[in-house]
DNA sequence: ATTAGCACTATTCATTAATGAGTGCTAATA
DNA sequence: TATTAGCACTCATTAATGAATAGTGCTAAT
């Protein structure tokens, strides 16, 4: 029995080509293979296996030429082939990009969206605690960056002489407050017109804008001879200074442990250590927000080293205005890339519809 | 060299006593030797290391009694003997009350109380993330309970014709917010109105009570012929309705799984199920917020059946007016609980004075 | 270019034996 | 009567051994 494979047929002459085009289509059986079941496949089985009629020696030639390149690495001797980063990046390049999701896997993301009236932070570790549970794997989400952000509203509460709690609620449903330290005792009417002034003067724009512009303001003579105006820019630079750092959820960070990829006393530290030190992971999240769709970080191609030997996968969410932050898989780098970029996908995906939905605009 | 035990010398006669008082202290060598090494020690070794003159085979005897009174337990024939449940409660209650605390670690906490006007949630996190550094086990902390908390403003927010966003500020510093969904279309300064009765009506109530004052408001016929009152009453009845969930932040999960007793492929699933699961933990939280200083449940003293080869530690911590919620760890049943218990309580009596010097009043 | 055949290598698994830590019991002792 | 010495016994751990197995590499034949 022969399998028709696209691309091969069209071939004339077999050259130089046909034996390339032969041995990708080997590599992929291989590397399916080692993700189903997590052990090197021998020349024996594939030949077996796979469409062609390929002896196992043809196999083994084959095998030795993608050891040579670069795609395959034998642990020892007489130990079965096992793909490298470089095979998986060639896999997932491979990979048709419209991945299908399982109607099963809809199913049990559906109560992301079951979500009247809770802040998104609740949503985004509702949807990353089913991300865990369905991929087997740790998941992380970054929650909206506030800088992007369009501003809804801003209070100012005076909590006693020489402290006011800023509540800063941006359109994409996120509140955020801190407390600012004055040096004069405002009474709360005074503050009550600061912030309408605020508000009127800063409603829709991003938090990025809002420092600027509050800058030059400051800088501009506009304001200058204006109490109330004046005071309103001072405590406005307050209250619109500290960018918070961005916060992670993390779910099912568990479940690496248990993986048998990661059962080496070694891997198991350096998991550890980056899921401490979030900044690694939160970089990676970070970057993800620069582009769309899904982003696909395979173990050596991680600037954290102790991350080289997990791959991530990553998708931004939006609402209608910005993108806020991304949603993502840490997992072994065999991990099965065509299941885990579909629900990765279509979690995001739903992510922001929902969010979208909840937005002030 | 003799080693003075106090209240052996008490003792004139040697009657039944003094056999009890004696297998008790090499009960009490016998735990602290497995908590330090992880492993049993022998008759041999114990007969050595402890203070009496005792030979190998008197310390058998008495291993035997204990083992018979159910406070050792053997895995097999030849093994040595490891300490019960039972064994860890009459240690831990036979502990000095008053644990003194390392320099070391006080200065490891510090950073707790260097947060200039940062919101409770990440006086917590840093609290628990620091714990867990400490203890080289899994730390939990519960955010404030809504209920006791007391009323500092309230805010009502206009999102659009139908929704509303309610921002609560309690007291202890915590903010909330949620949407509420409401029929009639009111205009931001209609809510605003609304705002400043509800603020004057309860400010410094506790949500408890609020939430009963206001059922007796709407049922009472005081305001019911008065417009605003009867609107602002019916808003605020939403807005103060939802008791969300109690939230519950975990740091080092992951330490657990390196620890060796926990490295049975039953028991690590247990712990699995129980961190996902938060609920069995949180009742924990809940149930030591009911007394003061450290509580200790150990393994099997445990409901959730996932937890009985866990010990917790916990300690309520509180502000000036309430107790708020609690900080412990989950590690396992043969942990140092000299050093833990006296971590956990000075921790918490750290949060509890930030906390309270962060306090609204 | 492909394949069959064979030599070679390294892991894995079960078996065995030696070691050693530990207990339990009994009889002797203070 | 409480303690101890001595000895038999048990069981886990370890190392060594060998057989079985899965795999490759190479060479010669097709």
């Amino acid at each position: 029995m022969k399998i028709k494979v696209k691309g091969i047929e069209d071939q004339g002459a077999r050259g130089k080509m046909d034996l390339n085009e032969r041995s990708m289509i080997v590599l992929k059986s291989i590397i399916e293979y080692y993700i189903q079941n997590s052990e090197p496949i021998g020349s024996r089985t594939l030949s077996k296996s796979i469409g062609f009629n390929l002896s196992p020696a043809t196999i083994r030639n084959i095998m030795s030429d993608l050891a040579e390149s670069g795609f395959l690495i034998q642990t020892h001797t007489s130990a079965g082939r096992v793909p490298t980063d470089k095979a998986y990046r060639f896999y997932v390049d491979s990979l048709s990009k419209k991945p299908t999701v399982p109607e099963q896997i809809k199913q049990k993301l559906s109560p992301v969206s079951n979500v009247q009236g809770t802040p998104v932070e609740h949503i985004l570790s509702k949807a990353v605690h089913l991300l865990a549970e369905l991929t087997k794997f740790a998941c992380v989400v970054s929650t909206p960056k506030q800088s992007v952000s369009r501003l809804q509203r801003i209070e100012l509460i005076k909590i006693n002489e020489d402290r006011i709690l800023v509540i800063l609620v941006t359109k994409a449903g996120v509140v955020r407050d801190k407390i600012i330290f004055v040096k004069e005792n405002h009474s709360q009417e005074f503050l009550n017109s600061v912030t309408s002034f605020l508000n009127e003067e800063f409603k829709n724009h991003s938090m990025q804008e809002i420092r600027e512009g509050i800058h030059q303001s400051i800088v501009s003579d506009r304001h200058r001879y204006h109490d109330l105006l004046a005071h309103a820019v001072r405590l406005g630079k307050k209250a619109f200074e500290l960018n918070q750092p961005g916060e992670m959820f993390i779910e099912g960070q568990m479940n690496l442990l248990l993986d048998s990829h990661f059962h080496e006393q070694s891997s198991v530290r350096s998991l550890i250590d980056a899921f401490e030190q979030k900044t690694a992971i939160m970089k990676i999240l970070d970057d993800s927000m620069k582009n769309k769709g899904v982003h696909i970080y395979i173990g050596i191609e991680n600037d954290y080293e102790h991350l080289h030997r997990c791959s991530l996968i990553t998708a931004s969410y939006r609402n209608k205005q910005n993108v806020l932050g991304s949603i993502g898989v840490v997992g072994p780098t065999s991990m099965d890339y065509k299941h885990i970029i579909s629900t990765v996908d279509y979690t995001a995906k739903m992510l922001s519809k929902t969010i979208s939905e909840q937005s002030y605009d």
